[in-house]
DNA sequence: GTCTATATGTGGATAGAC
DNA sequence: GTCTATCCACATATAGAC
């Protein structure tokens, strides 16, 4: 086999893969200018510039496009975390709050996609939400590290940033009237399980 | 006129009423087994004991039935909640906190109707939304009363619970992996805030 | 792979008889 | 007010030519 007919296959699969992140593009574009009720082939076929047939040829279904949406908003938020992180552990916790924060409220049909369900009948499939599962982890070791190994704290944890992320989109978004007091939470939870005083009541 | 015909009009209007109520509890119903994207005027009609067209003699639109889905579940919060507060403000904090995640989390579609957006294209009225930015009201008074009195202490109360209950409901609905910790997260907000230590970093 | 044309289903909402 | 029958818009998805 000659290197170019070597080659060949991955030149198909890079055009393909390229196409398909031409579709998830525009569906981005698309919800994001009219929700995810807005959502249909027919408009999101004129907005990555083909016709509805064509996204049969990239995607089984549109059920198949929200899934590849939900798996590349896993990744991105995955690697939004890691770049940038902190070394000590506490710096750790400040930078995943923060991340994770931003990173929801910045986008809010992201944001809706990957923590809500925007689209009746739609589940991600068993391999997206393993990226989704699997974005807990660095969290859960973080926490143990710095001695909050209980499924608790964890819990305790996860509630806090979904309430600050969920009350700016759904009450002010774009604005910053909750996600100021990001810091002010976190110290309220490392003050009270790192600095344990006696409980109330 | 006659008596009778004096309460002939009232009469007709606690019929009318009545059959909204009947076509209501079949949309929670319905809502209930199938999730928002279950509910379509067919099926509502089926259940109801009715056909499509006599929905419409009740109601302008399915928005409208959503509409006063949405009215009557924030009266029904007003009113689970102040049946049975306590006279003292702390207690009063801690009944308030209990009150809203058993309400959201013992009827997961009621939350999301009242707290989310889980029909595209479906707002509440305005005055349907006057009803929920009623019942922070009370909520707001009571912080005031203990002396947390700023918008940021209520700000981050509400976050807290919208947190607790996002994720029993997404995570684990009809369970109490998250629910379990309010006493707990109570207590760390009014240690941050009643008794101020001094802030780290 | 991409198109034109269309199948097929379902949604909300209505006309008009009774 | 309630029904039968239906309209009409729009959805996902596909057949078949090129």
């Amino acid at each position: 086999m000659s290197k170019v007919a070597a080659e060949q296959p991955s030149w198909r699969e890079a055009r393909r893969a390229a196409a398909r992140q031409t579709i998830i593009e525009a569906a981005w574009s698309l919800v994001g200018d009219e929700g995810f009720g807005g959502l249909a082939m027919r408009d999101l076929a004129r907005r990555a510039g083909v016709t509805p047939p064509t996204l049969y040829a990239y995607f089984d279904s549109k059920h198949a496009i929200l899934d590849a949406m939900f798996a590349q908003g896993q990744l991105e938020f995955a690697a939004r975390r890691s770049s940038g992180r902190p070394d000590e552990p506490m710096a750790t916790l400040r930078w995943f709050a923060e991340t994770f924060v931003s990173f929801c409220t910045e986008n809010p049909v992201r944001y809706q996609l990957l923590y809500q369900r925007p689209v009746p009948g739609f589940v991600p499939s068993d391999a997206s939400y393993a990226l989704a599962a699997r974005n807990l982890e660095p969290t859960r070791r973080c926490l143990a590290a710095v001695g909050l190994a209980e499924e608790a704290h964890l819990d305790v944890w996860t509630a806090l940033w979904a309430g600050v992320v969920a009350q700016q989109i759904a009450n002010e978004p774009g604005g910053t009237r909750w996600t100021r007091h990001v810091d002010t939470v976190l110290d309220m939870y490392l003050d009270h399980y790192l600095k344990p005083t006696k409980r109330r009541r």
